[in-house]
DNA sequence: TAGACTACAGAACAGTTGTTCGATTGTAAA
DNA sequence: TTTACAATCGAACAACTGTTCTGTAGTCTA
C-alpha cells in the first residue's frame, strides 16, 4: 500500500478540477501555464508545486519529457473500467474470493477491460471466466465472462453467484427470500425454481453482466 | 463524400506506419523531429511536407497549437469501438439490415461502446437489443446485447442470426452445412438441433459477442 | 527544352512549455 | 519567540516543437 490518497487543499482540488474540465473540453490535458492562468494563479511554479502534490498522491500522473503530459489517475477508467479476471467459476467449486488487494494490485490478475455502461456504477467488480455449461439454466455459456459485484446484500430478485452447502454447488440464480426459505429462480424460463433452506446457501457475489464472445 | 482517400506515397506510408507505431508505444503522438528520426529523413520540412499531404488525403488529422497534435484518423477507436444499436432482434421480425451510411452517419443511432477484445477485429459491426424470450435456447435473455457483424459468408460452426423464410422466425444457432441441407444447432445443449433446406435459411449476420448487463 | 510538380536538405526563427532559483508571506507547532 | 513548513510570486532559462524560407534534384509533360 503504497500509494494512499491523502487529504488535498482546496487550491489542489481546484486544480484537479481545472484539469478534468479542459480534459473535457479539449480532449487533450493543459500546460501549466493553463492551469495558472485558469485557477488564478499568477505563477508557473506555483502550478508545479501543487501537481508534484497531487502526483505524490496519486491523484494524477505525469509524462516527463513530454508537453501536456498530465493523465487523471482515473482518466482512461471514465469510459471502461478495467477489471481483474481472478479466476474462473465451475459448477462444483466455490467461486475465487477478491482479496482486498486484488482491485490495488495491477499486476496481479489479468485485467479485462469492460464498458463502464455495463457496470452501472457497481463497485468492487471483478471477473470470472465460466467453465463448463452447468450454467445454461442461467443462459451462461462455458466461456462467458461473467462480471461479479462482491455484494454482502442481495435485493429479492437480483442475480447471485450462490453457493449450496449442501449439494457442493455453485450456481447462478435470482434470488428471492420467501419467509424461512429462498427460492433460486433459473434465468432461463423453461427450467424450475428450487427452494432451498437459507442455512444451505451462500451468497458468494452478485452478477453485474455478462460478456460472452463467439468469435 | 469530401475527404476521399487517395493514393500515398510510400514516403507517406512510412510515416503513417511510423506514427502508428510511436502511439503503440508511446501512448502519445511524436513530434515531427521524432518522424524525421524514424522515417531516416533528415530535414523537419519534409516530415511536414509529407504531413501535409496525409492531413489532405484523410489520413490525419492535425491540432494546430498543439505539440504532437497528430491523430489518425481511426484514434479513438483503438481500446473500444463504437457500435450503432439500429434496432431490435426478436423471433418473429427480420433482423434491421445496417445501411451503407450506418457506420459514417455520426448522430444517426445509439453508439455504445465496446471493448474492443471483444470484436477480435470483426468489422462493419452493429448491435441489436433483444426483445422476448424466444432466444433461450442460443442462451440469450430478453435485454441482452448482441453484437452482429454483416457478413456475407458464414463459416461452419459460427453463430450467425439466421432467418427461417417459412417459419417467419428468426434465430441464432450455429450454423453447419451438412450436404444439401444445413443442421441449425443452439449454443444449449439441452435444445435439439434443428435440419431444414438450404432454401428456407437465410443468413443475415454473424454474431460476434453477447452483452447482458444484470443490473 | 522549358515549365510544373514532387521530393528532399539545411538552417534559422519564434512560440510553447516545463524547470528551477531566490525571495516572500502566513500559519502552526515547539 | 523561534522554527518549520505550506503556499505563493516573479523571473529567467533551456529544451522542445512547429513553421518557414531558400535551395537542389529528379521526373514528367507540353
Amino acid at each position: 500500500m503504497s500509494t494512499r490518497k491523502t487529504e488535498i487543499s482546496s487550491r489542489q482540488l481546484d486544480i484537479l478540477k481545472f484539469i478534468q474540465c479542459y480534459l473535457d473540453e479539449h480532449g487533450y490535458p493543459p500546460a501549466i501555464r493553463d492551469i495558472s492562468a485558469g485557477c488564478g494563479i499568477s505563477s508557473t511554479s506555483v502550478a508545479v508545486f501543487h501537481l508534484k502534490k497531487l502526483e505524490e498522491k496519486g491523484y494524477i500522473r505525469r509524462r516527463p519529457d513530454i508537453s501536456r503530459g498530465i493523465e487523471l489517475a482515473s482518466a482512461s477508467d471514465r469510459e471502461e473500467a478495467s477489471v481483474p479476471l481472478i479466476g474462473i467459476i465451475a459448477a462444483g467449486t466455490p467461486v475465487p474470493v477478491p482479496s482486498a488487494d486484488t482491485w490495488s494490485e495491477a499486476d496481479s490478475a489479468d485485467l479485462i477491460k469492460v464498458p463502464r455502461v455495463l457496470l452501472a456504477g457497481a463497485e468492487n467488480v471483478y471477473a470470472l471466466k465460466v467453465r463448463g455449461d452447468s450454467m445454461q439454466d442461467a443462459l451462461i455459456s462455458d466461456g462467458d465472462i461473467v462480471i461479479m459485484e462482491s455484494a454482502v446484500v442481495v435485493e429479492n430478485g437480483e442475480t447471485a453467484a450462490v453457493w449450496l452447502k449442501n449439494e457442493k454447488e455453485i450456481t447462478l440464480k435470482k434470488v428471492f427470500r420467501e419467509g424461512g426459505h429462498i427460492r433460486l429462480q433459473p434465468a432461463n424460463k423453461h427450467y424450475p425454481a428450487i427452494i432451498v433452506s437459507a442455512g444451505n446457501v451462500e451468497v458468494q457475489g452478485k452478477v453485474v453482466a455478462v460478456l460472452r464472445n463467439l468469435l
